[in-house]
DNA sequence: CGAAACCTTGAGCATGTTCAAAAATCGTGG
DNA sequence: CCACGATTTTTGAACATGCTCAAGGTTTCG
């Protein structure tokens, strides 16, 4: 839980990070549906909703970290993303929820219901269209993650997923990693010994320093970038 | 060129395949859109945009095949999605693709303008839901891609692949394979050569015949949808 | 403080890759 | 319609990356 609380209050300043320069940031969108949403807390391990459960809402991440997971029948997992203060998820094409969503650290949403943002929309052409260039976005972010999975080595994916994080953290060179080893390991398509193992081996070289399993300062960005384009 | 001859006509016939109960079928979306389309005509391996082009124009298939393919530094490709007659595709967040699209065999394209659309959207916001449910379908197809390259075993990912090609192929057990062994591969995040060593494995167990490298007959469906859950 | 969970490290192994060559298919030109 | 060179597909053998199984350390949290 002290993970947990180092890392809230940074997220709560950022509310956009994930969104930085984007034509659509959270917060204006989350402005617009202001008036409809429901806060929900929802605490570190415990389920938003499951896998196959009704899909009568969108939400929005405020604080915390949430991950999205799919499980196949004997247990394997894949992490779809974790999910950042301003990030929304939840849009479902049919009326079930495709991936579970669960609290990484102890986190708070906000739920808004389809059918009240219908009713937004219906009034507000302009919302419809801030909505497509989100799913857009996240569906562009998803087709840069099958690169990572189907064509990129394990220290390639790492270095990506580091620079992702560093990305997220706002300008610093410190990264939170309140996820375990293998959440991470289930993002990557790895397993938590391969990813153990490489930022043993990311630290050796002295890229990175681990003070801590869960934060990470990076020394040499521009190695990481090397590495994740396959220059190697 | 025989192969395409072959594909083509019945490809033709079936322009909604890859949506056969979608909210959003293709051809309402298409009718709605019918008067601002440009026809192309793309040849067999040429490229209807590069990966970086400027991304003004939204497209759908109308007969043939399009490959979206990513290209790393070194040369690695990972094909994001074959597209068959009535898909929709080219949607971008930012003003560039961030993938080629290509022409599996000779395919005729309908373009549509970004700035008429959204003329035609301003005007119809019903055009806009649509386009909505449109992209969050295709975001959750990308999302059910992630677990396949991220936790599926080779044999598996063949296994989901013959699947969909079948599911798209309208009802009979012959499945049209216009694409190279290669393509597959770049598809599947796997090799040329492991893909069709799959192949030769599946025909010699008695689940599929390959009268062809481009055809094959699914013989035992129900073992193909055993294998591509991971049950074996 | 102590038990449980998580992370790291090691050694052996398996899946899928690489490199190489033979077989089949394609597609043009006679 | 057939022949021939180019391309693609198939098959084989050796190899490498990342996985599995196992044990020892560290961190978490009641």
């Amino acid at each position: 839980m002290r993970t947990q609380a180092a890392i809230a209050p940074s997220a709560i300043h950022q509310p956009a990070i994930h969104q930085p320069s984007a034509a659509v940031p959270g917060g204006e969108l989350a402005n617009a549906l202001n008036t409809v949403g429901a806060t929900r807390l929802v605490e570190r391990g415990a389920e938003l909703y499951a896998e196959g459960a009704a899909a009568d809402s969108w939400y929005q991440v405020r604080t915390g970290m949430i991950r999205l997971c799919k499980l196949m029948p004997d247990g394997r997992r894949q992490i779809e993303a974790f999910l950042l203060p301003g990030d929304f998820f939840g849009f479902e094409p049919g009326n079930e929820h495709s991936f579970a969503a669960e609290a990484v650290t102890d986190s708070v949403v906000v739920a808004y219901r389809r059918s009240r943002i219908d009713q937004l929309t219906a009034s507000n052409p302009s919302l419809m269209q801030r909505l497509l260039t989100l799913a857009i976005k996240q569906l562009c972010e998803a087709q840069q993650k099958l690169v990572l999975l189907g064509r990129k080595t394990a220290t390639e994916r790492l270095a990506c997923f580091i620079l992702e994080m560093l990305e997220r953290s706002g300008g610093t060179r410190v990264v939170n990693l309140p996820m375990s080893r293998t959440d991470i390991a289930d993002y990557l398509g790895l397993t938590t010994e391969t990813v153990s193992r490489l930022f043993t081996a990311l630290r050796q070289d002295g890229i990175l320093d681990l003070p801590h399993p869960h934060r990470l300062v990076v020394q040499d960005r521009e190695a990481l970038e090397e590495i994740s384009d396959g220059a190697q």
